[in-house]
DNA sequence: TTGTATGCGTTATCAG
DNA sequence: CTGATAACGCATACAA
């Protein structure tokens, strides 16, 4: 068995109540007795035991993370991020996958409650006001990565990227290359923040720069290699007109796109500039480089983080607010400058 | 405040014994009264406080997982294997990174001692006699993935792919192909199962297929991109002989390898064959598409999981065995056939 | 089969 | 400033 607090007590010869009050640090002490008993606790590598502690407190130090999918890149910086800064902090993560199901977020929000997290982050999907209900209700804050809820409001504490006016730089770029017939390979509808915040970015940008957007030329994938792929063919077989330039909206995309061009005779970026969003890894491997915009997910996980411990100092359940992370257009080697 | 065991127990009319007994499957409880109880239960929402449990039986639903980078996509695999397998037996995977540093990788197998964990899967690096002897004496169960133990021996349970074979298997894929001089780009000489192992299997078969190889074909990376390029860039210049294939030691220093051959105007794969490790995403989405040997790594967590809870359930610290993960060579388009 | 009582290791309340 | 002692919520040995 390990040692416990009554050890401690009876080796520095003083009550059990001051042994408690020295390990959290408790002004109300005398130095003699202090040194006395941390003389007795580092003497037998005393660790106060957690669960009775929990036990008491009702708290934790459990930082518990919600993600759609562990093996995303985008995902593991994020949660890098996150887990570096909790890990400073002295606080544990506990990791869930959602499997990007809703009901699961739930079930892992509840089950986190049970386990008297601390706080949570949820890197979610399809946030309604139903799930922000509950978050709400729950015993600890969460505050929402990478994904607002879906009604544009930021009852739940957020921190993400703005998808608008990343894409919208994307097609200002683009535009000032000289591109004017510009298609877009985007998200699920579904996903709010990813996919139409991203849709309505280029929208707004389209409108701004004046330029003719055939319906024929947005598509909707869902971030993979293959889904950008086969929106580029479906692009290719139902336009007679081609774009110069195509917007895809994750790097994943991009590439797929850009393989299957390959495929059907058109070079990148000579005959067609494609363009990517996250600037994750594999924009830097591939061949050609990939043009694309970063979103840093890496420092979005970091803030999103202390914007959490904040929340978690001040004892509120939200702050209602939302923080934007920069994003940035990195400029390599499949857009071509046609003007 | 939450609801308790003692509010079922009155509301169903019963002692706390008898709801504690039905909550934890015991069969000497009368039906009559396991129906009272459950519909409490189930009435009530009751989930029993984690804490007070953990604290009476001295275990806790976690299982700890400590790796060397999260975001690494090999490990993420794995991660996720492990994961899945974890979820479905209702424990919560608490995660860790140790950065690759020795002491951390210890501090955190003492800290998941704190937790009470049922037990931990380490994907660590170099780990020596001492680290053994820590770990067999923790109150649970380790089984480490991805990487033996140094001195080869497996005192402590392990799950992992077959490096010496599956390098071995690569070689004489490239042979069949024609090829006699075949170059190596490894991971670092300290890293005992992905490095040193898979050199042995390089050396092994190069003397089954009696190939002469000089030293300045072996070179000795870090399982980056980078480091395949700066490898790839110093064969080039200190030998006067180029190799035809080269067999890097990860999809990630094969691509970076290949990146920078074509920088040096080497044509991949008809100027130079090139040969990765691992399988991974980037392998089918880089063009041309990896030739590789794929290594299933999120079964290789699935594996080690259920090998951990095997370990859980019959009680043991370790079987001293070692599990091997089945490999497989992956024809792609980075090898020419130059018979 | 069921209930009572005790203990698990801390924290926190209340006297001293 | 310090020390008893009562929770905290549950599991379990022991009785009945």
């Amino acid at each position: 068995m390990a040692i416990t607090i009554d050890d401690i007590a009876k080796e520095a010869n003083v009550s059990i109540a001051t042994v408690s009050r020295v390990i959290n640090g408790s002004k109300t002490v005398s130095p003699e007795l202090r040194n006395r008993v941390m003389e007795a606790v580092n003497r037998n590598h005393f660790r106060p035991n957690t669960f009775a502690r929990a036990l008491t407190t009702n708290k934790s130090n459990i930082i518990g993370i919600i993600v759609t999918d562990i093996s995303n890149p985008v995902i593991s910086s994020l949660v890098k991020g996150i887990h570096q800064v909790c890990q400073e902090r002295g606080f544990t993560v506990m990791i869930c996958e959602s499997g990007g199901n809703k009901d699961n977020e739930k079930a892992l929000l509840y089950r986190m409650e049970e386990q008297h997290s601390t706080g949570v982050l949820l890197a979610g999907v399809d946030i309604d006001q139903e799930s922000v209900r509950t978050m709400l209700n729950l015993s600890y804050p969460v505050v929402l990565v990478t994904q607002e809820a879906n009604d544009g409001k930021h009852a739940v504490t957020t921190v993400i990227h703005d998808n608008v006016s990343a894409i919208a730089d994307a097609v200002r770029f683009l535009y000032a290359n000289g591109h004017r017939r510009i298609a877009f390979i985007g998200g699920p509808e579904r996903d709010y923040s990813n996919g139409s915040k991203r849709l309505e970015g280029f929208r707004q940008a389209a409108e701004e720069l004046s330029l003719e957007i055939p319906d024929s030329y947005i598509l909707h994938g869902n971030f993979t290699y293959e889904s950008g792929a086969d929106c580029m063919r479906r692009l290719y077989e139902e336009n007679t007109e081609l774009p110069t330039a195509v917007m895809a909206c994750s790097d994943l995309m991009a590439i797929g796109a850009i393989s299957c061009a390959g495929r059907l005779g058109l070079r990148v970026p000579d005959d067609l500039s494609i363009m990517g969003v996250d600037d994750s890894d594999l924009a830097r491997y591939f061949s050609p480089a990939l043009t694309t915009v970063r979103i840093p997910y890496f420092d979005e996980g970091k803030t999103a983080a202390n914007v959490l411990f904040d929340l978690v100092e001040s004892g509120m359940k939200t702050t209602g607010s939302i923080t934007h992370i920069p994003h940035k257009v990195i400029r390599r080697f499949t857009v071509k400058d046609i003007r």
